[in-house]
RNA sequence: GGAGGGGUGCCCGAGUGGUUAAAGGGGGCAGACUGUAAAUCUGUUGGCCUUGCGCCUACGUUGGUUCGAAUCCAACCCUCUCCA
């Protein structure tokens, strides 16, 4: 491949690419780059919001570049300010390592083990000490931090930011001084610590490293971003049914909008897909496919294929699927309350849900709309459960005992 | 160190002694419609049960005043601004 070609790979959808010219540079030198990206272990489960990033490391990684996938076991005691009005919990050591082990496990699914180096920040960031932190203060000025907009909004708005908070772009910049970045790849919320990482690198007497920065990904609804913290993601290890019918649930604006940033098809397929929907076909069936081909990459095709048949006798026959969760409930003598049933086996967080849920007729029993919240159902039965068109678990009634 | 703001439900934000589990908006959830969705409309959005117009918990924390407090008082905690 020419250079060329390898810049319009790097270039697929990217949000900013700093700056074209340095990339251009390093890579006309013909040796294979360094490239970084930094995960905190704050989530223990990746969702697909992050594999944007993961993709594009994999592009790097496909061409012979060096991946390096760094933990930030360090960083992520201070917490990222990114993208927060307020002060993120600081992580506990046993809580770090404990979804670093996760994080490996995970991101394999896209990345290439062989050809992936993982790093822990803490190896070089505890050896920096108290003075060598003053030092690295020393390279950055109050002002230039408050350029940051995180920053600049909350102090305008009068909502506190602690020091650390500060620390947090610093530590992260000096990860790419000790890593000597080439390249590092993150979300958009991560430009200016990614930027702090290109004044620091200068600082300490390296060439600046380039940076890439990828659009976060919308959640389901499309109005905020994927994250963990707000429930609207598709973690990687959904299971099939579930990350397919997420999946099928966004909008049909928003599967645009996946699909650039998710999908491996290439853009001319995918524009042939629009031509196909301006012509009449049903948006529908390219969300099929589009589900279908991440199903299958986070599971296999037999899967992809089973979700969609569920999936289809779920929704479309109004059917019930058929790996339901299974429970087994104990009953008093006396019977047992649908609301308190439908508390207990999980698919209502309280009975006070659960009776609206029955309110508004969103409660069925083995396919039957309950509408009297007073039902007591009595042990020795096996029923489905359902709420909305979501939730649904079997449950066996058994005596207590 | 001094002076002055502010802390309300998932979020924003009203409420300054009593029909307040707390207006309004956002978000969420459920129903109708549909393509599974979006948009739209409707409902709902602290918890518990013996579902009564019931009980418990809730407006930074702890006490106090009062028949009654998110609303008044005191101390404390957190936070912001200005001054030093």
């Amino acid at each position: 491949m020419t250079q060329q070609q390898d810049l319009q790979v790097f270039r697929r959808g990217v949000d900013e690419l700093i700056l074209e010219a340095d990339l251009v540079r390093k890579l006309a030198r013909g040796k294979p780059l360094r490239v970084k990206a930094g995960f905190d272990p704050t989530a223990p489960d990746l969702h697909l919001g992050h594999t944007v990033v993961l993709n594009k490391m994999r592009q790097f990684q496909d061409l012979g570049h060096q991946v390096m996938f760094l933990i930030g076991d360090f960083t992520g005691m201070i917490g990222d300010p990114s993208g927060r009005n307020v002060t993120r919990p600081a992580l506990t050591p046993e809580q770090i390592s404990a979804n670093a082990d996760t994080y490996k496990e995970q991101v394999f699914k896209v990345l290439d083990p062989d050809k992936t180096e993982i790093m822990f920040n803490s190896s070089w960031s505890e050896q920096l000490g108290a003075s060598g932190m003053i030092k690295l203060a020393a390279k950055y000025t109050v002002a230039r931090m408050l350029e940051r907009d995180d920053f600049s909004k909350r102090f305008a708005e009068e909502r506190p930011i602690s020091i650390h908070e500060f620390l947090y772009p610093l530590m992260q910049g000096y990860d790419s001084v000790a890593m000597k970045a080439d390249v590092e790849l993150g979300g958009t919320d991560q430009n200016f610590n990614l930027l702090v990482g290109r004044e620091l690198q200068r600082g300490y007497g390296q060439e600046p490293q380039v940076i890439i920065t990828m659009p976060l990904l919308e959640g389901l609804a499309g109005t905020e971003k994927m994250s963990k913290s707000l429930g609207n993601y598709v973690g990687i290890h959904d299971a099939p049914n579930e990350m397919f019918s997420k999946l099928m649930s966004i909008s049909d604006e928003l599967m645009w909008r996946y699909i650039e940033l998710l999908s491996f098809a290439s853009l001319d397929t995918v524009s042939g897909w629009k031509a196909a929907i301006d012509r009449g076909s049903n948006p529908r069936d390219v969300k099929v496919g589009f589900a279908q081909e991440i199903v299958a990459r986070f599971h296999d095709q037999a899967a992809a294929r089973a979700a969609l048949e569920d999936f289809e006798s779920r929704f479309r026959h109004g059917g019930i699927p058929d790996d339901l969760p299974e429970q087994t409930i104990e009953v008093p003598a006396e019977g047992l309350a649908i609301t308190q049933l439908l508390k207990m086996s999980g698919v209502c967080p309280s009975t006070s849900d659960a009776a609206r849920m029955v309110e508004q007729g969103g409660v069925k029993v083995d396919g039957e709309k309950v509408s009297d919240k007073g039902l007591r159902l009595a042990a020795g039965s096996t029923l489905v459960l359902q709420v909305g068109k979501r939730k649904f678990v079997r449950v066996t009634l058994k005596m207590a005992g």
